[in-house]
DNA sequence: TACCTATGAACTTATATACCTGGCTTCT
DNA sequence: AGAAGCCAGGTATATAAGTTCATAGGTA
């Protein structure tokens, strides 16, 4: 069972903000403190997702627990821009996807050196004293597994949630072979 | 050698995972 | 006072974004 824990997504509005003003005109759910970050962080409601809006019009939403989130979100900053008329209107505005982040169980402890030489040398990463995961790097995947000794999983770097899955699926059937072998 | 351009990396945010360490509090 | 426990932060992963600073390379 692969569950979301973050989605991250970006878009462009066709539009150059002056964040000074937006921030002001926003309000309190807006915070923009340029020595800092150049990003403009809006946040609907506390435990809502991050937006970080940017001079140029683009943003990226940071912290949905779906995709359907993620869009919702992005509704809300579209209606608030407009409510305040910094109206986003042109052909060129876009949004998508960009990071699945996943977690998911194994169901059986692991022993991650065997792991490591099991899924191959040139795929994985597993130096313990510098952090406690096995990295995998599925050869053909575009997404990164982190593997825990515990049998938990993170699956991250996917803009598409099925590939999360396939993968994962890929991955449960390697670590059950080598893991009878071992 | 001096100056300019180009590249690249750190910064920030979210999030799960887990292991170590330092600092702080609490209990004996 | 010393031991024990707890909490926070750093370690690593992906990803977008703009700014800023460093370094590399090329040309004069």
């Amino acid at each position: 069972m692969v569950e979301i824990v973050n989605v991250i997504g970006s878009g462009l509005l066709d539009v150059e903000f002056d964040l000074e003003r937006v921030a002001a005109d926003i309000g309190s759910i807006a915070e923009y403190n340029p020595d800092k970050y150049p990003g403009m962080y809006l946040r609907f409601a506390e435990d809502a997702p991050l937006v970080t809006v940017y001079r140029t019009g683009k943003y990226i939403v940071t912290g949905a627990d779906s995709e359907e989130e993620a869009y919702s979100i992005r509704k809300r900053l579209l209606n608030l821009l407009a409510d305040n008329e910094m109206i986003p209107t042109s052909e060129d505005e876009w949004f998508r996807i960009q990071n699945f982040v996943c977690t998911a169980e194994l169901g059986e402890s692991l022993n991650l050196n065997a792991l490591t030489i099991g899924l191959g040398l040139e795929n994985t990463e597993y130096e313990p004293e510098q952090f406690p995961g096995l990295i995998y790097r599925p050869s053909g995947a575009d997404c990164v597994v982190l593997l825990f000794a515990s049998g938990r999983v993170v699956i991250t770097g996917s803009r598409d949630l099925d590939v999360a899955k396939e993968t994962f699926a890929v991955v449960q059937d390697e670590v059950s072979d080598i893991l009878a072998l071992d």
